[in-house]
RNA sequence: GCGAAGGUGGCGGAACUGGUAGACGCGCUGGACUUAGGAUCCAGUGGCGAUGAGCCGUGCGGGUUCGAGUCCCGCCCUUCGCACCA
């Protein structure tokens, strides 16, 4: 039989416009009662969309039809995220204008979605880079400043010296530009500033409310990194207040040195004059490196002693003040104390410049170990030791020995006893303690420390080189596991708080401080200031004017917006490169005065765009407050997991902003987010021609130029590795359908997957088969009038009528849940399978495939509109998808037919029987069934059932002996 | 190093609160139709057994249970995020 073929380029042809004209992607903007605000991250348009994109686009296609379906009033919004520095590049490249380089993407862009099927509420289309929105960013600026939290600093900041232009802390991953992924560097620049830090309390502890993946919680927690700890206070010799931030106040009486960042303001006043070369040089060396360079963690330890000291409020001890880059100054106060016993980095410090090690932590887990050199003891210590129920180990003529730091006082006892005259001892754990002959030297304090080595050096000439008595034990590696530790435990040679237990010993010692008066408990984020100048042009004017006379003054609202200058062609400088631009008049005094050059990141732009949607044209106002607050917070949010900190941080910082100015009633932006996957496909890397398409690659992984093998990976595709499949050839080849199918069905949305060819194919397959059995219906069962009737039902009909509605069950779940939109589309091909195996009876039920067929269609058409759309027409139904309900499903049905009984015995699958549903559900009936079935009876044979395990309508397990 | 997620066929991946492991798709094998097919359709497909019965199988080792991919304890590995943040 021949029938017609499916003709995908036809058909999509034939309803690319229709949901657009028919209207069914405009909201109904004043009617909330059954409202829906689904968003995805809007695009940055940059040349033409692959089908990597497709997993954000097509995704929300998909969940918007299905809302639609559902009877929600969906507002489904799309706008451009059109300043940055891509367009300016490309400008100053090709001398095309910036705007029409990103009018000319948009509307690519454009083309590409509506081929695509996917569709949004034009109406309400913005463009970041257009005067009526960004006025508007421009306005947000205003109000930030007018409340004090946009202010103007000089300071070190990182630069991206490839990009020539600042970044925020957000924008520099491990070190490098998150653009351009060049090393950062620090450049000192009076820029302007986002006090984000003042909300740092609010964004973290609001991450509770969110209906947010727990990974993208917790990076951000992460990021804003609060740590509870104290600020204590010394005071250098000189008299200067020093303040140092730490999370572990109850190792105070460890501090052997103070650690200043080199950036650290009163570092010039407490150099010493002797040594001002040297501390300059190093602060000069620091500024050097770049950020990658300073925070290696595999770096050795640099620092200049600055000559002077300071006086550890809690024990009098005179300390040694440094400078270090390990020390960096955005963080706590800029100033620590070393107590290298307690801390690695201070303890790896220490040992470099020679610096004591005190311990004022006992070890945690309450082990104690003693050395005792070979040549110190006479042979009676060990027998001794023996004698005292301890079992030492002599090794090499040394002797070592592990026990409980209980038994600390013992084994100093004997150890003093028995060692020999110039012999001695190192006993660690509870502290450390030097035995010698009839005397034993604590180490808790630098005094004892400073003695203990001398007695030291005067029993042993080889430690004449050693500057401490960390170094000497340092070397000893038996020791070593006990020299050093971070944890909690009980405070020893800590004064009146010696003794004070692990779990106790943080709030106690900062109590302890606020009543003398010498620190107080704080909180420190990791988080800082948003820094938001770019010194560049295509972005939006910071509206601020410097007047000689005035000062900062900034550009009064109805002078609004701050225009960017229309010129032929854009220099490096961006707009300080436009005089016209930059002179003025000041608003407050009327003179001559200069506007600021730089723009905002554009990160503020996209910051509230989702509230312009809203009334996208209002330019008395940037969003309708009243409906606003109906409409939002948004209920789904949809886009890359690139975003976790950056976009989605700064959008909840402006949101509780605008809500503390009384503007809006919710200060959260996004109440559901979900993050989707990255589409990886291999990328192949030639050595002289760089990046080769995947297309072009010759056969055995070889460059089709010069023939040299290739390096492949499999990574996000991207315009930059060459490795993007394009929509419009996978359209062409095999409609826009097949694309959309494959993208739904190859994983989990949330998850990064490889683009595969193959997969495509599966998918167009599965739609030919669609097609035919639809045709096959329709021409069968078009007219079979009426519902099917479940009286009639034979086994066959109950079992596709059941899968019928358990398959719409299923799709219906994961678009209201997890949305694994994968799992679906599987339900659905099991569907189609059995509805094709049913078909090829002829006595099959009309009624019951027409029913099957119209609910398919509709089960499928968010993944394939195109093919469901024109189906539908030709099964007859009158409206448009988009106009009818979503299918329910009916439970009743899913209660007739068979189920299939598997019966374990003995934990093993020995039969299976089919069991009439109705019986399966009752546990008794399902019991005496199988303990009745002759199967069952084969397999026990001569076996005792000793307990019988039914599980209604799952299965029943036997216990038999 | 810290934090999070995850290890299931040749591959992508299913499996709700412990209840038939491997759904669905790819690939592969065989067949049909064809001058031909990398097109389409049909059948088979975790491994070991001869087609049987059966045995073994969800990173490894233990445990709980009638029953464990799922729960508990101890390891190994991978991916992602953070990382000199005091």
């Amino acid at each position: 039989m021949s029938r017609e073929p499916y003709n995908h380029a036809l058909i999509e042809e034939k309803w690319r416009d229709f949901w657009r004209e028919r209207g069914f992607f405009k909201a109904k903007i004043h009617d909330t009662s059954r409202k829906f605000y689904y968003l995805n991250m809007f695009p940055y348009p940059s040349g033409k969309l692959h089908a990597g994109h497709g997993r954000n686009y097509i995704l929300g296609d998909a969940i918007v039809r299905f809302l639609l379906m559902r009877g929600w009033n969906v507002l489904n919004p799309m706008g451009w995220d059109a300043f940055g520095l891509p367009a300016e590049n490309a400008a100053i490249e090709q001398g095309v204008h910036p705007r029409d380089w990103t009018w000319q993407n948009i509307r690519e862009f454009k083309r590409q979605f509506r081929a695509w099927g996917v569709e949004y509420d034009w109406d309400r289309e913005i463009a970041t880079c257009e005067p009526d929105y960004y006025k508007w960013t421009q306005w947000l600026f205003l109000k930030l400043y007018e409340k004090g939290l946009a202010y103007r600093a000089k300071g070190k900041v990182n630069w991206c010296p490839h990009c020539e232009v600042v970044l925020a802390n957000e924008q520099v991953i491990g070190g490098r530009c998150w653009r351009c992924n060049s090393p950062v560097e620090k450049r000192e620049l009076e820029q302007w500033y986002f006090k984000i830090t003042a909300y740092a309390e609010r964004l973290l502890r609001d991450l509770e409310k969110l209906d947010w993946p727990e990974h993208v919680k917790k990076m951000q927690e992460n990021w804003i990194g609060r740590s509870e700890g104290a600020e204590v206070v010394f005071r250098a010799e000189a008299g200067q207040e020093i303040r140092v931030f730490t999370t572990r106040p109850d190792t105070l009486w460890g501090a052997t040195f103070l650690v200043l960042a080199p950036e650290h303001p009163l570092v010039a006043e407490l150099t010493a004059a002797e040594r001002r070369a040297e501390v300059k040089a190093y602060q000069e060396a620091t500024d050097r490196l770049t950020e990658v360079e300073r925070t290696s963690t595999e770096k050795e330890k640099t620092g200049v002693f600055l000559g002077t000291y300071a006086i550890n409020p809690v024990n009098g001890e005179r300390i040694p003040i440094w400078i270090a880059d390990y020390v960096l100054p955005g963080y706590g106060t800029g100033a620590i104390m070393g107590v290298p016993a307690h801390d690695e980095r201070d303890f790896l410090f220490a040992l470099k410049f020679g610096l004591p090690v005190i311990p004022v932590i006992a070890h945690p887990e309450g082990k104690a170990k003693a050395y005792v050199p070979a040549g110190s003891f006479p042979q009676e210590l060990p027998r001794a030791l023996a004698s005292a129920g301890f079992s030492p180990r002599e090794e090499n003529g040394a002797l070592f020995l592990e026990f409980s730091q209980e038994e600390t006082d013992r084994v100093t006892d004997v150890l003093k006893e028995h060692l020999s005259s110039r012999g001695w001892a190192a006993v660690v754990g509870k502290g450390w303690q030097i035995v010698f002959a009839k005397e034993t030297l604590n180490i808790g304090s630098v005094a004892e420390e400073r003695k203990a080595l001398i007695e030291l050096q005067n029993r042993d000439p080889r430690f004449t080189s050693k500057r401490t008595v960390a170094e000497i034990l340092w070397d000893v590696p038996f020791l070593r596991d006990l020299l050093f530790h971070a944890g909690f435990g009980t405070m020893v040679n800590s004064g009146p708080l010696s003794g004070t237990p692990g779990e106790e010993a943080f709030s106690q010692t900062v109590e302890w401080l606020s009543q003398k008066g010498f620190g107080k408990k704080t909180v420190s984020y990791k988080l800082r200031d948003w820094l938001i100048s770019r010194q560049r042009y295509w972005g939006a004017p910071i509206p601020m004017i410097h007047c000689p006379r005035c000062g900062i003054v900034p550009v009064p609202e109805k002078d609004l917006p701050v225009r960017l200058p229309e010129v032929k062609r854009i220099g490096k400088l961006g707009l300080a490169d436009i005089p016209e631009f930059i002179s003025t008049t000041c608003p407050r005094c009327g003179g001559p005065a200069r506007r600021d050059t730089d723009t905002m990141d554009t990160f503020v732009d996209s910051s509230w765009y989702y509230l312009r949607y809203i009334s996208p044209k209002d330019d008395a106002r940037p969003f309708d407050p009243e409906l606003v607050n109906q409409w939002l917070p948004v209920d789904l949010y949809v886009g890359g997991v690139e975003h976790a900190i950056l976009h989605l941080l700064y959008s909840r910082f402006i949101t509780k902003f605008l809500y503390d100015l009384g503007l809006l009633s919710f200060d959260e932006p996004f109440k559901r987010l979900f993050t989707q996957g990255m589409v990886t496909y291999p990328a192949y890397w030639c050595p002289t021609h760089h990046w080769i398409p995947p297309k072009e690659v010759v056969e055995g992984n070889r460059c089709p130029k010069c023939g040299a093998e290739l390096v492949v990976s499999v990574v996000a595709m991207s315009k930059s590795k060459k490795n993007v499949v394009s929509p419009d050839e996978l359209i062409a080849q095999y409609g826009a359908d097949t694309e959309r199918l494959y993208t739904l069905f190859m994983g989990p949305p949330e998850k990064e997957i490889e683009w595969s060819e193959e997969g495509v194919r599966g998918c167009f397959r599965f739609l030919h088969r669609f097609w035919n059995l639809a045709l096959s219906i329709i021409e069968r069962a078009a007219s079979a009038a009426g519902e099917p009737d479940p009286q009639n039902f034979g086994p066959k009909e109950w079992e596709i009528w059941g899968k019928l509605h358990a398959t719409i069950k299923k799709v219906t779940e994961e678009f209201e849940g997890r949305l694994a939109l994968n799992t679906a589309v599987a339900a659905i091909m099991e569907l189609v399978n059995a509805v094709s195996e049913y078909l090829e009876d002829p006595k099959a039920d009309a009624q019951l495939l027409r029913r099957a067929l119209r609910d398919t269609i509709l089960l499928l058409s968010p993944f394939t509109p195109f093919i469901c759309e024109e189906l539908w027409q030709r099964l007859g139904e009158g409206k448009a998808i988009l106009e009818t309900p979503w299918p329910a499903y009916d439970p009743k049905a899913l209660e007739g037919g068979e189920v299939e009984i598997p019966v374990q015995i003995n934990g093993k699958v020995r039969a299976r029987l089919r069991v009439p549903r109705s019986l399966a559900k009752d546990q008794k009936a399902l019991e005496e069934l199988v303990l009745q079935s002759p199967a069952v009876r084969e397999k026990l044979g001569e076996m005792k059932v000793v307990k019988v395990i039914a599980i209604p309508e799952k299965l029943v397990s036997l216990v038999a002996k």
